[in-house]
DNA sequence: TATGAATGAGGATTCATTCAT
DNA sequence: AATGAATGAATCCTCATTCAT
């Protein structure tokens, strides 16, 4: 009679264990033995379950794609104000730091295995490809509302994005910076920067 | 003293030769070797002008934020309109890219080096909260000015901060990205996001 | 009684299982896994009719050791013509590969694995020792019986030894070569290279 | 000024004590450690002259096979009774023993390397389709001087090869044997066996 | 200064073997 | 008896750094 565990919470557990000590060391200065003891295992069973370190961290980012997927996805089915849909967007992304800091401080080495382009599974410039679509798509929302204001473009669309992980990035830099308090002045920012002004 | 000049020419040198391989190969992908033949020297010759591998990376983090500081005191000395100055800080930053683009590529690396906090010599923190310290400046200058809208404080610099680093990240993501057409976007959206809604 | 019987032929097929795999990859390249998977067992079942992936190369030798007893008992049980005997003893050897090529294969393995001397359980050399005694023996007969040239002792034996499985050798290093029509050859250089010249 | 050494001797020191601990502990046993301190060298230096620990196999294989050319090339080009002249490649084969032992007892590692086929540098394979075809082509002179007796072709080079190499093989697997004292006997044996039988 | 051969610590990965079920 | 998840020792190879010339 075969033991009996369920592998994929396993998979799971490990995979978490994984993503701990990356946010907290860093993927290059990460030891698959430093994974395996955080997860308290032995090296040999992470290789049960993952290919190899660098599938640890693909599958971290799958992790955070299908995270992101899913806001997008929100913000896509909302109905409503366009402008006030990018808000809630822009509160969603921000609010997943509270949520999984450690997956949120990874994205710096998800970024920087992902600028491998091609080459690496880590394909984060799709990620970013598809929140500006739908900014974007919310934008073109937000002109034929008549809230925009003219001359508003993918560029545009870009810059919300950038504002957005610009400051998830200062704050995976400086841990210090209290980045919960910065969705509103980026929702005021981008959102009052977009809107059309209005006329007395 | 013509030594000296030499000298400083040489380790300048293999220091470009270092940033176009890291922004070629990322730093965790770059060898010693490939840089030494970069700058067509011996792999040994390196360790002549810098203690280590890691003291390339620094080296080329000490130079972008000489540029980057160089960038903060025309913000600081220049004069006028203070969110006009925003937007010429703004329009410089995202000019380095055309300017530097190797050192920007080099971000990212910087940004998972820093990232180890104290114990690294990368305080890419600190350039950041500089950055923000001089938007900030600026913020307070535009309000004495009366140009600013109510309510924007030390947040909104961050914001600004970060929209022009997170079109950056996106670009070094994605180098399709049109990174210098963003600059008027992110004026546009940051400068007129925080002006006062004129009355009429 | 049954659970014997059952046990047997389970080991036997476990066996049969490795020894195609030998066959097919080599021992140095074959993990228990493929044994366990070619046996359609599981990898633990492995070891609890094998003490370790050693036993059963040494397994797989104590199989071929007793075809090569079988072998030799013939020849020396026969009777007749000595150099006919000899003849015959090399056509079995042949044979052996339509027969067993799995396990013919394995001889190099075997020929490593013997070649550690007293370390190693796998006593090729004691095989090729017997061999060459069978074949001693019968060419003392064959002196006795007046058919032998002169001046044949045992080096010749270690030839007519060596023929064959220097002609195995050929075959496993290049199974494109047609051994079983080098039976023939065999017999003709050895037997006649021995056989006393016949005077008219 | 770079450290002057000659690199190719360099390569050879290590390559000659790679092959005397293969030759000792057999190439699946051997640890690059080994080799390492065999030469007295740090075991990164190894990696300096080789690219793994198979490139040294392959490059004995290659010694032996420049030796074994070479042998078959005086065999070629000599001149004189064609029976002869394969009995003078008996004993050449046979006296590499004493010549290069370490290098002969490696081929029982070649013959496993090479039989993976076409997937393996080691062409073991070829080196005995060559030495068949000089057998071979001597043959026919010697049927063209009308010393061969009737019915010898193809199969009976493989013979000669087999006999030669089997008896390599006896002494690889049995030390103890006296394989310089097996020249004659193979001579006796194979050049006997095919020679034509004289009327009187 | 410059070189590049040499070093050896370090780390990813493999896989024979064990053992709880 | 059978299973297959878990283990961790073993080993190949890399590469930053040193140093003799």
């Amino acid at each position: 009679m075969p033991r009996k565990v369920d592998s994929a919470a396993r998979r799971d557990m490990i995979l978490g264990a994984a993503v701990r000590v990356f946010a907290r060391q860093g993927f290059a200065a990460t030891r698959v033995d430093d994974i395996a003891k955080e997860a308290g295992v032995a090296k040999g069973s992470v290789y049960l379950y993952f290919d190899s370190r660098e599938a640890l961290l693909t599958a971290a980012f799958e992790a955070y794609e299908a995270g992101s997927r899913t806001l997008i996805q929100q913000a896509r089915t909302g109905t409503g104000d366009a402008l006030e849909r990018i808000a809630s967007l822009v509160r969603s992304v921000v609010g997943m730091v509270s949520a999984e800091p450690e997956l949120t401080r990874i994205l710096v080495d998800l970024w920087a295995e992902g600028r491998r382009g091609d080459a690496s599974p880590v394909d984060i410039a799709a990620v970013y490809r598809d929140h500006r679509a739908v900014i974007a798509e919310l934008l073109a929302a937000a002109e034929a509302q008549g809230t925009l204001r003219a001359g508003v473009g993918e560029g545009h669309a870009a810059v919300v994005v950038g504002a957005i992980e610009g400051c998830l990035l200062q704050w995976i830099v400086d841990p210090a910076l209290p980045i919960t308090d910065l969705a509103t002045p980026i929702v005021e920012v981008c959102v009052e920067g977009l809107r059309r002004r209005e006329r007395v």
